[in-house]
DNA sequence: GTAACACCGGAAATCGATTTCCTGATTTTC
DNA sequence: GAAAATCAGGAAATCGATTTCCGGTGTTAC
């Protein structure tokens, strides 16, 4: 590759076009009375020479930079990426740009991040990370915040998070709608908010029903196939029969379907299953294919970009937990009378 | 969350400390003559507000920004992770910040997204990918470039990209010491370049033993577990039996192994199988557990962020082609007399 | 023919941090 | 005690783009 000179200045371009460097600026903005001669001489220069304007001279007169900080605990796992996606959708349309910090779950590299972001003054941050339980607030910052998949401890600050009760009530309604009554839920470590939430909404639902979620039939474990191979085991080894189960991930519902097919039980003719997260390798790859809940993480991270474009261009930022609802993907091992 | 006032400047450090605002940058940077009394009270004033250099304006002298632009084809997927990983184990100690661009594959987006990297004057840019196949340079920058993961079609550009031929070598290598003789590979579409050069390695490596591949024992299709499953039930189909094979993916190796397992061929009892990528989720959850290539795509970060930052620094970037060697990670699926 | 006015475009200030240059003040040296 | 050297810190220029203010030219009106 080679290389090009340094990048030109309004100078530059004022004096191949004859004119001074307050003229460029306004030819090229089309600011303050011109001739269009004049303009088009200067339009021609800067054509000429590839001149743009340097963002940093700009954003030291506008105060600011049209640059947000995205704090992310997560190594840019597969939960941060479509919610990125979603942020850079609401964003773009601003021009407005990005920098990624990845603290790999270090408060220390999170604090020399924020710091970082700071002395870059940005318009506003987001804070992401993998998990769903609350973390500690950043605390109060001379730009706006928003807390997005993930809580802030602080009810101060704005999170938005999708809703793992509502979700998980969904795929218990699916269930019980295809004529399931004897539920269980598989899902991932207990000490996590997202196990218990996606619990609270089955077993809330099931109750609603005049149905019931006995421990028994409520398998913790991990948030891996491998776990969800041992927990149909354990299912299929107990007296009573379940007809449906509700899983905590796609990772955990197709290790269900994988063991349960092995063991001859029909899914979804015995059994209906519904998996969490509708990640398409997951969903897709298992036998069958999985119902699943999908979070909506684009939409979250477009939700939140609004938010806080919002609250850069001086609105109300606003505070406390928005909730947004999740959807629920039908495909086959849910529906024993077919899709 | 509570908002703060505007971020402090020198100006209003100086004037808490009683001093010029050239010396609050002098006693904050351990430059100029001061005395040790007036550097702590300069100090103490910067603490008391919370100051913190606006590096627009340092940016603006310095003529270099401590950014760098990570311009990626792949909606930030699987194989970008890893690698912006690895650009961050570099960067981070020089306290270099990274503005993400996702042009989704849209060569109308990356024009916009270049502009506007160039616009905020970052020291440097990466470029990289979903697709290993060669791409359109970006022609020549005011700033260095590097093609990471990601071929530019120019041969004066520098592309760093792990060794797909090499690695499916060490793959083959490994199924020949294991004792297997009738090698298949089940890869990708044939439109990919990496399916093309996987075989191309598997096929010499087998050429170098006196062994071949024939067209045959080439089942080339889709990324993937479906696809898998499909050339494991080919491959069962046919007069001769294979005792090896290579795949392209972990993911087709995973449908080959579920297909093998449940047509009751003991992997890796009767066939051995590697897989490629060492993706943990596929590889952990496969029964057995694949025996796969690992790309290093974190190294390879890590090389390319040190590749530009030499570059950045003033050093020559280099150009052409950097092939990184890939590691063979030993797991079940391979070793017919256990790991 | 002169006053009033619109019209162009340049000079200079601005943003914030850094750095060079320079001026007093203090100390050292013979 | 005077000259020289050292020290401390302020004033101003600098980076690049924008914007305000203002002066000069050309045009219109009476």
């Amino acid at each position: 590759m080679s290389r090009l000179a340094a990048a030109p200045t309004v100078h530059d371009v004022a004096q191949l076009a004859g004119v001074s460097a307050g003229t460029v600026s306004k030819a090229l903005n089309g600011r303050g009375q011109l001739r269009e001669e004049t303009r088009k001489r200067v339009q021609v220069a800067a054509e000429q020479l590839g001149f743009r304007a340097n963002r940093l001279a700009k954003g030291l007169i506008e105060g600011r930079t049209y640059t947000v900080g995205v704090l992310t605990s997560d190594s840019f796992g597969r939960f941060t990426m479509p919610l990125m996606n979603g942020i850079e959708d609401s964003l773009g349309a601003g021009s407005v740009s990005t920098l990624l910090c990845d603290s790999r779950g270090d408060p220390l590299r999170e604090r020399h991040y924020l710091a970082e972001l700071l002395g870059r003054r940005v318009d506003g941050i987001f804070v992401t990370g993998r998990r769903a339980d609350p973390r500690p607030s950043l605390g109060p910052l001379p730009v706006p915040v928003v807390y997005a998949m993930s809580r802030s401890e602080d009810p101060l600050d704005l999170s938005i998070v999708y809703d793992d009760v509502q979700g998980a009530g969904l795929a218990t309604s699916h269930l019980l709608a295809v004529g399931r009554k004897r539920i269980a839920y598989v899902s991932g470590p207990a000490r996590h908010l997202s196990t218990r939430l996606r619990q609270e909404g089955t077993e809330r639902t099931l109750l609603a029903a005049g149905l019931s979620l006995p421990p028994a039939r409520v398998l913790l474990g991990e948030w891996s196939e491998s776990w969800g191979r041992s927990a149909a085991h354990l299912l299929l080894g107990s007296a009573e029969r379940v007809d449906g189960i509700v899983c905590g991930s796609d990772q955990i519902a197709r290790g269900v379907a994988d063991e349960l097919r092995e063991a001859g039980v029909d899914v979804p003719g015995e059994v209906s299953l519904v998996g969490f997260d509708n990640w398409d390798v997951m969903v897709e790859a298992s036998r069958p294919q999985l119902t699943t809940v999908e979070p909506n993480l684009k939409k979250l991270g477009q939700l939140a970009a609004n938010r806080l474009l919002h609250a850069i261009d001086g609105g109300e930022l606003g505070s406390g937990l928005v909730l947004l609802p999740c959807d629920l993907v039908l495909r086959q091992s849910s529906m024993p009378s077919g899709p």
